[in-house]
DNA sequence: GCAAATCTGTACCGCGGGTACAGTTGTCGA
DNA sequence: TCGACAACTGTACCCGCGGTACAGATTTGC
């Protein structure tokens, strides 16, 4: 890794973090490069502006968010071959890659960007959407897979169940940091996680 | 109502809708008092400093939020005496409600304030939980008066289940707003609904 | 008609985002 | 060993914004 990358990443690193806390308006560039040692034609040097700085940030983050839940489900997928399995299974790893974080979540930004979308221009809010519709993707390819087996309890849109992965978590995010309870969010996986299971049970599954 | 008070809150107003689009610090007090018709000397009339303002903010929005929920468990338990039928037929009204917004729900101040919490004083970060707290009180007390009378399906922290609502209503506003999709808050809370709804059904209660 | 509430006007400070551009330092291959 | 390029530094400047400090004007209510 050269020089440049290494500073650059840095940057990004330390940008995330402040812009989490403080929100994109709230974050100084100032306050960046004196974390990490750099002068303001520095900063100029590797982003054009304050707004390419937000682009490329989001693009790292939703890169990074896709490999890890790649990961997640890999590894659930290679313990069952049942689709309803996996996505419990992967729900549980979930919860669990969760309750492993130290310091509790550090926050997604997703949520930070879609409440400082007046800030962005119409491309970085794409950007932003799009990292939505892929969870969306995923999320829905592995109902259709576990309704193609099982029939559900109740008649539900495979949409809004697989948006539902994305609401828990972002949501989650949310009340755990506010309530300061890093268990919080894992907890609230599970209980999505309960709901899956519950409308995938057996039992009763054609009364009307 | 007085001439100060009427433009107090017209302040209050358009401050509110600003931080919701662009966060507390990408909000100018210049631009606020632009739209309002004031010069600056009358915003710091009204409120000592920026951070005033944001403290008067989320008190008025958690007061007119308990009120909209006193509203409508109030009417969700006119409808009926079952504890479970309430809780039901309230969130029904609360997903009716947001289906009505027109332009979808503007956001919530409590995740706002949660990403940009490092721009406020310890108070202001203690009178966000305290809001989301009165959430978990409010559900986790109709939650006991549900167990009282119905075996859960599934063994679920009442807490945990009463911190849902909180978690699927800040990510729904999440996602919905990301995706330009006014309809998903109402269907997540309707998820969360049919949940509850399971959870509380008769039938195989008691197999481990 | 007087006091208090509700502002306006003016002047000023320092920080931060951004522009412009010239100069410097280290690395690496020919 | 030299030169090109990457990765910066230094300096100077502009303007918008948060905030301070007042003094003065206008409106409202009793």
């Amino acid at each position: 890794m050269g020089k440049g990358v290494e500073t650059r990443e840095r940057l990004l690193d330390i940008a995330e973090t402040a812009i989490l806390q403080k929100g994109f308006g709230g974050t100084s560039i100032e306050e960046l490069i004196a974390e990490v040692g750099i002068t303001k034609s520095g900063f100029f040097y590797h982003f054009r502006d304050k707004n390419q700085l937000a682009h490329t940030l989001l693009q790292r983050h939703l890169e990074r968010d896709e490999a890890i839940l790649n990961n997640i489900f890999g590894r659930a997928r290679d313990l069952t071959d049942d689709p309803l399995h996996t996505l419990l299974v992967g729900l549980k790893l979930m919860a669990e890659m969760m309750a492993d974080l130290p310091d509790g979540h550090p926050g997604c930004l997703v949520t930070t960007y879609c409440y400082n979308e007046r800030l962005f221009d119409q491309e970085l809010r794409n950007l932003n959407r799009q990292g939505v519709e892929a969870w969306r993707i995923r999320f829905r390819g592995m109902i259709d897979d576990i309704n193609a087996r099982y029939p559900p309890r109740e008649d539900i849109d495979p949409d809004q169940l697989a948006d539902m992965v994305s609401t828990v978590i972002e949501g989650g995010i949310v009340i755990s940091k506010v309530l300061r309870d890093p268990a919080l969010l894992p907890q609230q996986i599970l209980l999505l996680r309960s709901y899956i299971r519950l409308l995938y049970s057996p039992g009763r599954e054609f009364d009307s």
